[in-house]
DNA sequence: GGTATTCAATACCCATTGGTATTGAATTTG
DNA sequence: CAAATTCAATACCAATGGGTATTGAATACC
C-alpha cells in the first residue's frame, strides 16, 4: 500500500552532527569528572553514540580534548567583556560588569570548570598550553580594549588598561576557583563586591601623584 | 675478633621517617603529574620504597593525598601574607607584597602547582572540599588581618579588610594559574605590577564620598 | 541494480595500575 | 635465646580503559 517514501531524511547520521555531538559530551564529562577521569566510553554513550564513533572521528583522546578545546575557544572570546563598555558611569560600569562575572561563576556549571580544566592540563601539556596561552591572551586583550574603551569615554586617566585587564581577567579566575573551592565562603555577593571595588578603585583612583 | 658492635643505628627506617619520605615524594609527584597521573610505585622510588611501603601506611591513594593536604595545611598558613605588615609606608607594602607574591608565584614549582591541584581535586571530591576549604578560610582571614594592620597603622580610611583579602588571595591564585598557562605573557614583572597595582588601589583609594 | 566505499558498532587485545596476600628480615618481648 | 610481632618487599590479582581489527549496514558511485 503506502509504501514508505524514501527515507525523507538520510537515517545515517551526518559527519558533522557526529563530530559535534561528540565534542560537545567530551566538553560537558570533561568538566564534570576532568581528563584523566573521562572515558571515552561515557563520553561516546553522553553523545548516543559508542567508542567506534570517536575512534572514527577522532585519533585519540588527546586530540578530541584538543578538538573541545579549539571549539571553546573560538566561541569563548569576548563573552563578557565586551559588555563593560556598554554601561555608562564609573559605578555603573564596575557595578554592571561585577554582577554580570558573579552570575557567569557561580551560576555556569561548565564553562568555569572547563577553563580550569584546561588551565590545569596547560600546565604539563605543552601542545595545550600552545593552543591556550594564545586564546587567553587574546581574552586579556579584548578585557584591556573594554577598559580603555571606559576611561576614554569617561575622561578618566586610568592604569594601564593591558595591566587592569590583566588584573580583571585572573581575579575572576581566582574567584571563581576560589567558588569552586569554598562554595558558600565565596558567594555570589562577595564575588561581587570583590570585582566591582577592585574595578572602582583601579578605575577610578590611579592619580599618579597621588590625590590634589 | 672484633665482633661488629650492637648496630648504633636502627637499620630499619623509623615508621614516622618513613611516613615523611612518603609523604613529601607524594607531594613533588601530584604537583608534577597530578593526582590521577600519579603511580603510587613511582611515588613510593622516589622515596626509596616501593609499593608495600605504601599500603603499610596508608590505606589507599585517596588516604595519602589527604595526608599530603593535612601535612602542606599546618606549614601553609600564613606563610607569605603575614610579611604585609612588616613593611612601612602604602606604597612599600604594596610594592613589597607584591615583589615576594610575585617571586613566589614564577620560583617556585611544587608549593604553587600542588596549590592548583588541590583546588582542582576539591572541586569534584567532597572530601578534599571539606578540608580545603577551612583551610582556603584561614588564609584569606590571616590576609585580611594584615591587611586591617597596615591600614590602621596607616591611619587609612581602606575598604572592608576582608573584602581586600579576598581580592588579593584570589588575584594571587589567579596569577598562578595564568603564570602557568603562559609563562612569557604573565611574567613575574607584570604579576608584580598587578599586585602592587591592586593593592595600591585598594588601600589608598577608598574614600567612600569621593575624593575631597 | 550492482559494486565500491564509508563509518559506526562490535568484539577483542593488552598494558597499566590500584589493591591484596604472602614472605622474610628486623625488632621486640619474655 | 627463642617466640612473637612488626613492616616493607615481593609476587600476584582483577579490573579498567585506551586503542585496534573486524563487521555489516547505509550511502555513493557507475
Amino acid at each position: 500500500m503506502t509504501e514508505p517514501p524514501p527515507p525523507a531524511v538520510s537515517r545515517r547520521t551526518p559527519r558533522a552532527e557526529v563530530q559535534r555531538r561528540l565534542i560537545e559530551a567530551a566538553a560537558q564529562e570533561f568538566a564534570e569528572r576532568g581528563y584523566a577521569e573521562s572515558r571515552l566510553e561515557d563520553i561516546a554513550a553522553r553523545a548516543g553514540f559508542t567508542k567506534g564513533a570517536v575512534y572514527s572521528n577522532f585519533k585519540s583522546k588527546q586530540e578530541l580534548f584538543g578538538a573541545v578545546l579549539a571549539d571553546r575557544s573560538d566561541a569563548e572570546l569576548g563573552a563578557v567583556m565586551e559588555r563593560l563598555t556598554e554601561v555608562d558611569g564609573i559605578e555603573d560600569a564596575a557595578a554592571g560588569a561585577a554582577r554580570l562575572v558573579a552570575g557567569e561563576i557561580t551560576g555556569d556549571t561548565e564553562r568555569g570548570q572547563l577553563g580550569l580544566e584546561f588551565a590545569s592540563r596547560a600546565r604539563r601539556d605543552e601542545q595545550v598550553r600552545a593552543v591556550l596561552a594564545p586564546l587567553r591572551r587574546s581574552q586579556r586583550q579584548i578585557a584591556a580594549e573594554a577598559i580603555a574603551a571606559v576611561t576614554e569615554r569617561l575622561g578618566a586617566a586610568a592604569a594601564d588598561p593591558e595591566l587592569v585587564g590583566l588584573i580583571v581577567h585572573c581575579l575572576t579566575n581566582g574567584l571563581a576557583m576560589e567558588h569552586a573551592v569554598d562554595p558558600e565562603g565565596v558567594d555570589g555577593e562577595r564575588i561581587e563586591a570583590a570585582i566591582a571595588a577592585t574595578l572602582t578603585a583601579l578605575l577610578g583612583a590611579e592619580r599618579p601623584g597621588g590625590n590634589p
